[in-house]
DNA sequence: TAGATTGTTAATCGATTAACAATC
DNA sequence: TAGATTGTTAATCGATTAACAATC
């Protein structure tokens, strides 16, 4: 089910870039290619969240819009909160991509008085005004980057104010008390995956997804 | 096969976690604990890379560790370049976390002349001096962090210069050339499921894994 | 009508989990 | 020895793919 959340964002990003080049309707084949998935997977997708086509001319893509905008309704009305402005901290504060989807970081925080800015847009607060601030402001999802050893910490006193969703970007296993999801982005995981796949002769490349 | 990769990189991160406590051996359960997975996978990854415990006292740190290295041994050796240094290659550049595994950005490019440097630590040049630069370092690797427009005519220069791996962070679907691989990270998109997860009632978390 | 494309069902695939015999 | 834990096999699970009947 999270897949195809997830896949959700990837169509409607594609649909958008196809709407705005003045096409109306698309084939799932099409999508498909757009979106880097299968046409099989597009259609059971639609299917499963009662999004239909037409037999003959695809699918609408103004009624795909609406519809995934519907679905993910209570999703984009969520404050998110960052904590840790470091390197990349200070980046995902003010990365563009989030607000695509409506979400958008309203607050940030950090234990380092010279990365502060109250006034900030967004603002930068010491840790000590989270609650504070969680209380005010209702925020229901955090992003954690943090240093590793500060990560578990972190996610605890989030949890206890309110946190009910968290994207981790430091490189530890977190465990996520009751009621929390915890995500795990790790960006060295990722590199390395693909370093390891550039590192294979040619010949080995079958080993990409077969097991052993 | 991937998935596996992915793992070692992190049983690395706990093993060395462990070993820098005092502790010189580990079982499977206990590795599975902390980096997130369950004994089986645990068991089952070692015994598929020919890392070996012993049938009483688990396995030792010291030796997994070097079994790993080995494993990912070709995989550190490949140079890291970067294209895009925006908000978040800037802190892409300067992220600690890659060198853990052996991994190193060499060199960063830029078409924006406010934001080259030559001589900065990596070094930051325009995005005309790719070819030679590239012909110099030998880099295989490459992290995609331009806008989303440039991103698939970025790695189809990348791959004629010579690009095995890349990692996209722009969030559209790319076509990669044969012979290069192509891996994305969707911040959005994770973030966007991690906030559906949280904004399922309680009631519902059943969705969060079984089929429709 | 004939053809294209959906919506859905069945087949395939791979990955995870469970279980347990081997053994240190 | 008895007990703990590996290494491996079999069972389960879920996701993807293939196929095709329904139908616009």
């Amino acid at each position: 089910m999270i897949d195809r959340i997830q896949r959700l964002t990837a169509y409607r990003r594609s649909l958008e870039l196809l709407q705005s080049a003045g096409i109306l309707s698309v084939t799932s084949p099409l999508l498909a290619e757009s979106s880097g998935t299968s046409a099989s997977v597009v259609r059971k997708d639609f299917s499963s969240f009662g999004l239909q086509g037409k037999r003959r001319g695809g699918y609408a893509i103004a009624d795909l819009l609406t519809g995934i905008s519907a679905i993910l309704e209570g999703v984009s009305r969520q404050g998110v909160i960052l904590v840790g402005c470091g390197n990349l901290g200070q980046a995902l504060l003010h990365y563009k991509g989030f607000s695509e989807g409506g979400l958008a970081i309203t607050a940030a925080f950090d234990t380092d008085p010279a990365r502060t800015n109250p006034r900030g847009r967004p603002p930068v607060h010491p840790l000590d005004k989270l609650e504070r601030i969680l209380a005010e402001s209702g925020a229901s999802i955090a992003i954690i980057a943090v240093p590793d050893h500060a990560a578990q910490k972190t996610l605890e006193t989030l949890a206890a104010h309110g946190i009910r969703g968290v994207l981790n970007f430091a490189p530890v296993h977190l465990h996520a008390p009751a009621g929390v999801h915890v995500r795990n982005v790790n960006l060295e995981m990722e590199l390395e995956s693909v370093a390891w796949l550039a590192s294979l002769p040619r010949s080995a490349e079958h080993l990409e997804r077969k097991d052993s």
